[in-house]
DNA sequence: TTTACATCCTCTAGCTACTGTAGGTTCAAG
DNA sequence: CTTGAACCTACAGTAGCTAGAGGATGTAAA
């Protein structure tokens, strides 16, 4: 039986997160002490490392409820969790594409910097300078 | 004079996000009609435009405060916003290698799902195995 | 001039995914 | 039996907006 402290350390998470995770359904109620304090056992521990891998890989929390579903009816289709995945994959390579021209943008902002005044500043100039965006009014979100 | 709705069409914002930025002091506090609304004028379309600017290049609002002080002080050293520049840029950097990992891993569950049951499906099962991981409790905020 | 209606106003709450704090309790070791 | 780390709940705060309620304003046509 694992104290929360102890399955924090073990998953890589913090012991709020725990709680939270708890309080919107990601994870069980798990047993507790007479005391009141939580304890858990091994499931919980594949559960929790099952939601921060996903976590590591960029799955939204409804995501990886989604999988959790899918995972604890291994009876159903895996196309919905390959879908999930390639959903995921897409998003992925939209962001990737997108922080590419943005590190384009950065190195000539930085490799041009004179060095001089704020005045003849090449990286304010180019914040300024709305005539090089690279596309009107398309968010990065980076 | 502009209206809030036309600056906001014209910088690719909201309408509320325009007054969040003035209620967080990002933009000043426009004129006022005598019924109480919002007139702009040319300095302030510049200023939202640096800012929509700069938040599509990923800068955050600290920051973009930061260079926009640069900017109300064309005396100081170019070094300032050319060291904000570099910081988002090794930031962009970072972010591009974890992705990249990250598409790598995304592409090998989807190549290698069955389109069988979820029980034999190996997004569910690469994201169970822990030993896969790229690195141990380390976290991507893609 | 009146009426219609898009746009504006403030205020409040909600979103994601946590993180931090306050004030108090429990557990395990010594 | 005492100490102190770790636990508990509850609430507030973070970034960067976004949405909605409920009402006022501005403008153009009838």
């Amino acid at each position: 039986m694992l104290t929360i402290g102890t399955l924090a350390k073990k998953t890589g998470t913090k012991v709020q997160t725990i709680r939270y995770y708890e309080q919107i359904g990601l994870m069980p109620e798990p047993g507790r002490t007479e005391g009141g304090q939580r304890r858990y056992g091994d499931a919980e521990l594949d559960r929790l490392s099952f939601v921060r891998h996903a976590r590591q890989l960029g799955f939204s929390l409804d995501a990886i409820r989604e999988l959790l579903d899918l995972s604890d009816h291994p009876g159903k289709s895996c196309a919905e969790a390959d879908a999930i995945a390639r959903r995921q994959l897409k998003q992925v390579e939209q962001r990737l594409a997108r922080l590419e021209a943005l590190r384009t943008e950065l190195k000539r902002m930085v490799h041009e910097c004179s060095g001089g005044q704020t005045s003849d500043c090449r990286v304010l100039e180019v914040l300024r300078d709305h005539s090089e965006c690279l596309t009107d009014h398309e968010e990065i979100s980076a």
